[in-house]
DNA sequence: CCCTGATTCGC
DNA sequence: GCGAATCAGG
């Protein structure tokens, strides 16, 4: 993938808008987080608002570079991750509107049946990962649509709660029918 | 552990 | 110029 003016023109506008490097790079597909705060780096549009501070980047270790030594992997903490986004997303054609102030909002249902339902973070298609619920909200084509975006778990793509109502035994299912 | 942005540096 | 690896912080 590479840097057309589009792309770039919509990295901008997303960034000032107060998106994180990786929704925005979900949204332009194609590329990772960390190519998205490069390219924000370059492009000298650093700093907006406060996402996280700046106190002071100092240098970081050197990387011992391996050549013929028998440097072993340290047996510390380095945390292995997994990590893949969506990767494809078909947002192509799709004009998703950026309402920054209800994303990060959260809501609660009274009771369904008699039980809880939990606070959706009610996320859009392209804040989902792998371990966010993927149940949905509403009509997927109301502006109103969203995710519940709640734990998620190796078992399944829905959290806790949406996994009973997903995956309901036939016997229950029948009975509440 | 999850996430965030920041920096470095080999390509 | 690009972006993975890494670092640092929440």
């Amino acid at each position: 993938m590479n840097w057309n003016d589009e792309r770039v023109e919509l990295l901008k506008k997303l960034w000032s808008e107060g998106l994180s490097a990786s929704q925005i790079a979900a949204s332009l597909g194609g590329v990772s987080r960390n190519a998205v705060i490069g390219k924000v780096h370059r492009l000298k549009l650093s700093s907006r608002g406060r996402a996280t501070a700046a106190p002071a980047r100092q240098k970081k270790a050197p990387k011992a570079a391996v050549s013929a030594g028998s440097v072993s992997k340290s047996a510390g903490r380095m945390s292995s991750q997994t990590r893949s986004m969506p990767a494809s997303i078909g947002a192509t054609a799709l004009q998703v509107q950026f309402d920054t102030e209800a994303v990060a909002q959260t809501y609660i249902r009274p009771v369904q049946n008699n039980v809880v339902v939990p606070i959706s973070r009610r996320l859009r298609l392209v804040e989902l990962t792998e371990r966010t619920c993927k149940w949905p909200n509403g009509d997927p084509l109301s502006e109103d649509f969203s995710f519940c975006g709640n734990e998620s778990a190796e078992t399944g793509p829905y959290c806790k709660y949406h996994a009973k109502l997903a995956f309901q035994p036939a016997a229950e299912r029948r009975r509440n029918r």
